[in-house]
DNA sequence: AGAAATTTGTGCGTATGTATG
DNA sequence: TCATACATACGCACAAATTTC
């Protein structure tokens, strides 16, 4: 385990076992109030100095997700988790809209998209027809949970982003606003990955972070395509949820 | 991003770049078959020395995710990606089963779990009744994508180990060779974070992959719990699917 | 209440790894 | 190849808070 024994790997020890505890916290098998191992305990699972483990549990500290007490021990903090839930009717709205903590989505940016990636252009079919691009970060308690970009064809949602900001930050209200009452999800594609450096710009996360990346298809009850987006959930915070 | 200004994260800055090209491949950002930013872009790109830039490459070339040709340049390699589907008929074989190239799975461990986690026994109602616990690898061409641990009411599924193996690994099948013909997904909670020790060992894991870890609950079409999964996939060569 | 054991917090010194120039 | 600056990991010692007996 010292950088001495190791083939280099470009992650550090401390970061190894931390990132290990970390899974195991999201993971829930170190359960919400429960005790840490002791850092003695530590030390000899994980066959390190002490400060290595100590240095581990103090980024964990850091972001909040354990709280060290002298004497005492530490311990796993309890932080709720938002579920997303995904089916036919996928809505903010139904996620975090009844928080009362929720803060509505930041427009980063609408406007129109010369040349969208290959597989929007085939889902909504925009060969001919103009593309509209929006940028959004949605926060919970001051903590942004996902970062969106959404495509729609341009000539379906005029003024999106002026209704948007009218109606205060609700796709939902802002699509009603337009004269669209209603809309389905067709299908979901779930992946899972590292955060860019822009992403853990944006949604302020920690080093290593791993967001859930949803791109889904959202389409008018006759069937015409009329979103495709890609969201990132911080992986730590929010779970997807499917019943069948 | 020089050390002297970058604070410490327990991420040395070529492994930053490497994950960070990584993600931008995973995320098709940079297509199959495409050619990367040259060096001379990426220092540019990520103002480091060419040396950093050219120890993220080498080890991405060494993981196989791309190919660099002298005097060329390096792409992104074409390479296969399971889809799993997820939907009220939840089956290995349907995503895998039908490739070629898949193995059956190994069962790596079965029998008797005195002290399932809290939310398996309270799924399954376990509180009276004894629990069988499965542990599974499943292959693809000789590359672990899936790392299954399952847990069924024992006395609903006796001698499942054996018929297991007498079947040629699959689940579907043993199952039916107990007399259970049929089962449905009940839900499924997807969430997301980086590969431990223990399941980067078992599935052979690059450092620092990134899992998708889904739960499931099936039940009998009479309702009754049958099993509840928790799968862990590749991220980087699984994505799940979900039509509505 | 008090002593001992346990657990986290802190300091210094040394050797090695990392990234730049 | 070498020099420089910083980060990493280890070894040892002791302090402070809490729990245990």
């Amino acid at each position: 385990m010292t950088p001495q024994t190791r083939s280099p790997s470009g992650y550090s020890t401390w970061r190894l076992i931390a990132e290990e505890l970390r899974s195991e916290i999201v993971d829930e098998s170190l359960a919400p109030g429960t005790r840490l191992p002791t850092e003695r305990e530590l030390v000899e699972r994980f066959g390190v100095h002490r400060h290595t483990v100590r240095q581990a549990v103090a980024t964990l500290a850091t972001e909040g997700l354990v709280a060290r007490r002298q004497g005492s021990g530490t311990f796993v903090v309890e932080r709720p988790r938002l579920v997303h839930r995904i089916g036919l009717r996928t809505r903010w709205s139904d996620s975090l809209g009844h928080r009362a903590d929720a803060s509505p989505g930041v427009l980063l940016e609408a406007g129109p998209d010369p040349c969208p990636p290959a597989d929007v252009v085939m889902s909504l079919d925009l060969h001919e027809r103009a593309a509209l691009r929006t940028e959004m970060v949605r926060s919970v308690d001051g903590l942004a949970l996902v970062r969106t970009t959404d495509w729609f064809v341009a000539a379906a949602v005029p003024d999106f982003a002026r209704h948007y900001r009218d109606v205060g930050g609700s796709t939902t209200a802002a699509l009603r606003a337009i004269g669209i009452d209603d809309y389905l999800r067709v299908s979901s594609t779930i992946t899972a990955r590292l955060a860019t450096f822009a992403e853990s710009t944006d949604m302020d996360l920690p080093g290593g972070a791993v967001v859930l990346v949803v791109r889904g298809l959202d389409a008018l009850p006759d069937g015409t395509p009329l979103r495709y987006g890609i969201s990132r959930f911080r992986a730590d915070r929010v779970e997807l949820n499917v019943d069948t």
